[in-house]
RNA sequence: GGUCCAGUGGUGUAGUGGUUAACAUGCCUCCCUGUCACGGAGGAGAUCGCGAGUUCGAUCCUCGUCUGGACCGCCA
């Protein structure tokens, strides 16, 4: 269809061109023998102007109506400078009404008024708003860095089966029943990990792939039932190669999408060292506010709050937070709820006011316990002291969260600063005490640390991995490792994740068989490409840079997927609904 | 699986144990030549999510249910 330009395109340069426009009507304003139309498409909106001539023919044109005009580019008499193309207005000399269209039930405006319940049933009247619009280019524009950076390092993008193997370790997976074969169900991928891994035993060296991942479980804001990855392998890298190509690849994404030079390379925190400074895996490093460690203080307390702490892997820790004159009860309250509710078993709070330590669980120091608190956490006056007594791991987790809590709600960090790190030396393995077996901290492929190999079956969780997490504003962007290449390793692995040999033969066999062929020493990584994209379009949630997410509840809002089937369909399958 | 919050014209909200449920915006009609969230006048539009209970009387209180959201569990 006949255009000559588009509609963020006209600049005071244009004058007096004879120009034809196509786009939605996006707001109608009549004065009588004057109407002027703000017409919108992608790329922006033009006010376009009829006279007494027209204002017949467009007298029942409304919101979202399609238009097609000519006419002739002039200055305006008043200008709007909020506009790209305020400068300017099309005079109309020929209108033709593409399409018409009903009332819509929102607004379609940056400032729309109405909820994401109702955005998300007509999510193709949302994404017609410029905001959501701009997300999505952003996005793409994401996709092409990479694309680039990678094709130009010698990456070969490949794609991997959809219709996978079930291998139930880890996330639910998505089972997809087989017509073929009764009783047999393909699994979606969780990832394409095994995949990525056997084209480096084929020998592609350098793979990647955009891929879709699924996972059965909860949603989040942050989390959708199938995502998209940036899926990476290597051979024959170290990891400190991988770590550089990837900061590579962001500086670029970050260059090419912001416009903002970061700064190489990033940082690099050992995963006890991030867990100890910032209480969390993947911390915002935008701000301070770091944990401090106080289990030698209370080494000899009798304090029954601080037992778990003090016992074998127990650790006591403390959140320092100035003007504690600030917080009410109510605040202090609320800060022990959170804490609960990450699973602590309780909060020690204590004002630091005139020099005297102020808090109920004060009357069960002593004086040098004290004295030896103010001077490890160098306290000053009218600071709030957090404590938590428990696992060490669980002590850094809920003063981490509370961390988070605090510089979020005293705006301790800047909005436009991006803070990319890594934590690396991830343990290999952790116990679960419910199952009363170890699972792996990343996935049964991590390669362990060599020198800590020793290990392995006297003191597992205590061996270290070559995994890393890529990290941003506290947000894990990815994550990867380097992979085990030696079967007998690898069966080993298995072994120490209390799978039986028939499972390992099931499940991972012919994986393991394919490791027996000469398979060189590869690694590689996957990055969210959906946080990746909301975090650079500043979202709140997922949903605004995905075009057709699932709500909260996993279901599609626009096509209320999932939905029952046919007989005929089920019987096919050879699957029969079981209600109870 | 659990905790918490919300459901009132098309949309977003206010509100009250008692006559006609309020406001904004959108919509419709009319007026208007410089608007840009145009302005002005008038108008239509709601069984207050659903069911049961308490009550003389329920949109309001109670219970249940459905829907949506946030979080915990879960997410190798």
């Amino acid at each position: 269809m006949e255009r000559t330009h588009v509609n963020g395109q006209l600049r005071i340069a244009d004058v007096g061109k004879k120009v034809t426009l196509i786009g939605w009507v996006a707001k109608r304003r009549n004065l009588g023998s004057l109407v002027f139309i703000d017409l919108r498409d992608r790329t922006g909106i033009t006010q376009i102007l009829f006279d007494e001539t027209l204002t017949e023919a467009v007298r029942n044109v409304r919101n979202e109506y399609i238009l097609q005009v000519t006419g002739t580019v002039l200055e305006r008499q008043s200008k709007n400078p909020n506009m790209d193309t305020g400068d300017i207005e099309i005079k109309v000399q020929e209108v033709k009404i593409i399409n018409s269209a009903s009332q819509t039930p929102f607004i379609i405006a940056d400032e729309t008024d109405a909820l994401e319940e109702t955005r998300l049933k007509y999510r193709y009247l949302d994404l017609r708003r410029p905001v959501l619009q701009q997300k999505l280019f952003t996005r793409a524009k994401i996709v092409k860095a990479m694309h680039e950076y990678l094709d130009a390092n010698g990456f070969i993008e490949v794609e991997t089966p959809i219709l996978a193997k079930s291998t139930p370790e880890g996330a639910r997976d998505y089972l997809v029943p087989s017509r073929i074969h009764p009783g047999s169900f393909y699994a979606l991928p969780q990832s394409p990990q095994q995949f990525k891994q056997l084209l480096m035993v084929a020998g592609f060296e350098r793979y990647y792939q955009i891929a879709r991942c699924f996972r059965d479980e909860d949603l989040r804001a942050d989390r959708q039932l199938d995502f998209t990855q940036l899926d990476i392998e290597t051979s024959f890298m170290s990891q400190d190669d991988i770590l550089t190509m990837t900061e590579g690849m962001l500086a670029k994404v970050m260059k090419d999408v912001k416009g903002i030079d970061i700064k190489l390379p990033f940082r690099r925190f050992k995963y006890t060292e991030a867990m100890n400074r910032f209480g969390s895996d993947k911390p915002d490093t935008r701000f301070g506010l770091e944990l401090k460690d106080v289990t030698e203080v209370f080494r000899n307390s009798e304090f029954r709050a601080f037992e778990t702490g003090l016992s074998e892997r127990g650790s006591i820790k403390a959140l320092v937070v100035d003007n504690a004159a600030d917080y009410s009860r109510k605040d202090i309250d609320s800060l022990t709820d959170l804490a609960k509710k990450n699973g602590a078993k309780g909060l020690v709070t204590i004002k630091y006011l005139n020099e005297q330590l102020e808090g109920s669980a004060v009357k069960f120091f002593n004086e040098i316990e004290k004295e030896d608190l103010i001077k490890t956490l160098d306290l000053k006056e009218n600071q709030l002291v957090l404590i938590v007594s428990d696992s060490w791991e669980k002590a850094c987790s809920v003063l981490g969260t509370l961390r988070s809590h605090l510089g979020r709600s005293l705006g301790l960090y800047d909005k436009n600063t991006y803070d990319f790190l890594w934590v690396v030396e991830f343990p290999l393995v952790e116990y679960s005490k419910e199952d009363e077996r170890y699972y792996s901290v990343h996935h049964p492929f991590t390669r362990p640390y060599d020198e800590d190999l020793h290990l392995l079956d006297s003191d597992p969780s205590k061996v270290r991995s070559y995994a890393y997490d890529v990290v941003l504003n506290g947000y894990e962007l990815g994550g990867g490792s380097l992979r085990i290449y030696d079967c007998d390793m690898q069966q080993k692995m298995f072994e120490l994740l209390s799978l039986t040999k028939e499972e390992i033969e099931t499940r991972f066999g012919f994986f393991i068989d394919a490791l027996k062929y000469g398979t060189p020493p590869h690694g590689g990584l996957a990055l969210g490409l959906d946080r990746v994209a909301m975090i650079l379009t500043g979202s709140e949630s997922l949903r605004d840079v995905i075009a057709f997410p699932k709500n909260a509840n996993a279901k599609c809002p626009m096509s209320d997927a999932p939905t029952p089937v046919d007989e005929k369909q089920l019987k096919e399958l050879h699957i029969k609904i079981v209600t109870d």
